[in-house]
DNA sequence: TGAATTTATGAAACCGTTTACATCGTGCTC
DNA sequence: GAGCACGATGTAAACGGTTTCATAAATTCA
């Protein structure tokens, strides 16, 4: 393998002349530029990375930590993620399925002297202190952080924005009595859409009941179960709205079971718009969170922070949503206007 | 930033006791031991990466590159990768969007002293001298590799069984003319699933008809394409199998579109099983690749070699597939069995 | 032409570890 | 009680770069 010296020795001068050649050093004559730059190649030379980051404490990639790599939405955040990253000469160091605060402890542990930055999808779990604690050491930005930690900035999706909508697009339609199929509890996002979903039906002068909130899991089977819990409620639900499209669709199977006919029996609204939601019979009505976004927006926020670590100022940013009407909620899509709902409305 | 010799201090021992009881090594005392750990705690001290994959030369870490981070079928091969090497306590360097040549050859080149080994899914476009040039620094395991690279292991689809058992089950429904949605040339796997095809008809004894393949890209767009193209031959065909799912299901939308009833009026048949093929209307009948598997097991492959670099043996695997019968192919699932088709069969 | 400035290069310190080798007690053996 | 083996610890040399500072050569300027 070989080294700098090598490299210096063929070409006949320096190792510091050598790296300012690899550095951009301008301060190098172009004769003795190009003698290492054949040298080089001839050596197949490149400048060793950890030797590199050694000396200049910057490592030039960045360390992402998301709490599973399963599914649509996860795989298109990386793929955000890389791309930017990418693009600006930075490598990402990944890690998936970090269950527990521990987890992730050890996790950043082990990119010590690795990275430059940290992007985090933190577990429903973490706490302000664990943030706290890595942020001593790097620069952190969350993504749909539980929580606000003083001084971290952070991308969030419109969840609250998209589940008011969601609901005053269903009462738009006639729609009284409305239910929900919430995610689980401690998600940030999972509450969001919950209290979206309250606020909607305030705003329609709708009193809520709360009967008609049923505990999911954000997954296809607790969709499943849900069906059967909302359909002995009296009056029975016309419209259900599922946290998210996995429950969406495992609650529209279940409907489908039961011998009832989305929409005309029972209006059914997501939220995700994974892949697959236009390909649901009916197509399914949800709303559309750009992942990929996402995880460029919270990349760009941590080169922002590592391009200047002084100024360094406390951003939260909010990806918006737009609602997707299609069928399944018993609207005539042609009809139906795509709104984007921004961060602004969040309140 | 606490540093080896700041633990030391303070624990009032030398820097290579330190270093010791971070590296396991027995030849501390107990007593010695817990000073050192309490110390490094209060600073809370982390050995430096980049320091000691310098001494090492051992990163621990596995660089993973790939053409795309698009889409069902690379996520899940990433997070079989990811999951195998965190639980053996390697750290995963990941980059996608690799189209050419020259972009592979400058990512390896800037994960250099940052990784222990390479597991690649190379561009189509890959030359096995580029191959060698990398694996005379890294250790490399290739993802379904366009071709055999002398000394180099590599996992692959079993593209060409799975293909060829489409064929047969088709054909023991009673198809005879049977036509086939063609991947992008130069893609491996497109290439075998093409070849499994011609040899599926000729143990049928089905004379192949050129005009009976259509070329597509993998993309939704160009089986909604195909359906156009092939309801003009005639005798028009009663089956059509395309490469892989994205192209079956534009198929199946173009057909729906020309007024055809799947499987009545034509029989439809994908490849790679992804999510949405379950909830296509009619269900699609795939032929399921398990992804993650194919990481997980070039994980194996590249960690066996690390642990024992002078023994690495060539090793080229192959994942086994299965016809997964659902509806669109006109079979009972009920009736019909999911065939394991393994490499033993490739030839 | 000589002093002052600029430009190109080299020498050496340093980054934070690991590890080979040296050292120093301590308890055993004969 | 001298000699020895052994266990616990320290010293110092790498590892492969970057960067500060010094220096020699080339250029500018009066």
């Amino acid at each position: 393998m070989a080294t700098i010296r090598d490299v210096a020795k063929t070409a006949g001068v320096s190792i510091a002349t050598v790296s300012r050649v690899f550095n951009g050093n301008t301060a190098v004559s172009e004769d003795t530029a190009t003698q290492v730059w054949t040298a080089a190649s001839a050596l197949d030379y490149w400048p060793n990375g950890a030797a590199r980051s050694l000396t200049t404490s910057r490592s030039n990639t960045l360390g992402v930590l998301l709490p599973d790599l399963y599914g649509d939405f996860f795989s298109e955040v990386i793929r955000g993620i890389d791309q930017l990253a990418k693009r600006e000469k930075y490598q990402t160091l990944v890690s998936g399925s970090h269950a527990s605060v521990e987890d992730v402890l050890i996790a950043t542990r082990a990119m010590r002297g690795r990275i430059d930055g940290l992007v985090m999808m933190a577990p429903d779990s973490i706490t302000v202190e664990s943030v706290t604690k890595i942020r001593r050491r790097l620069p952190v930005v969350l993504i749909s952080p539980p929580f606000a930690v003083d001084g971290c900035s952070s991308v969030s999706i419109a969840s609250f924005s998209g589940a008011r909508a969601v609901v005053a697009h269903l009462v738009g339609l006639g729609h009284r009595e409305i239910a929900m199929v919430a995610g689980p509890a401690g998600n940030v996002d999972a509450e969001e859409r919950l209290r979206g979903y309250h606020r909607g039906l305030a705003e329609a002068g709708i009193p809520p009941r709360a009967e008609l909130v049923v505990q999911g899991d954000f997954r296809e089977s607790s969709g499943y179960a849900a069906a059967a819990a909302l359909l002995d409620r009296r009056p029975r639900p016309t419209a259900v709205f599922a946290a998210n499209d996995c429950m969406a669709i495992g609650l529209m199977s279940a409907l489908g079971n039961a011998g009832l006919s989305v929409p005309h029996d029972m209006a059914v609204v997501g939220f995700d718009n994974i892949t697959m939601a236009q390909y649901m019979r009916p197509p399914l009505t949800t709303v559309h969170v750009d992942a990929y976004a996402l995880g460029q927006k919270a990349v760009r926020l941590m080169l922002d922070i590592l391009s200047d670590p002084e100024g360094e100022k406390v951003t939260v940013q909010t990806i918006d949503v737009v609602l997707k009407v299609r069928c399944s909620c018993g609207a005539k899509p042609a009809v139906a206007t795509n709104t984007m709902l921004g961060a602004e409305a969040d309140q």
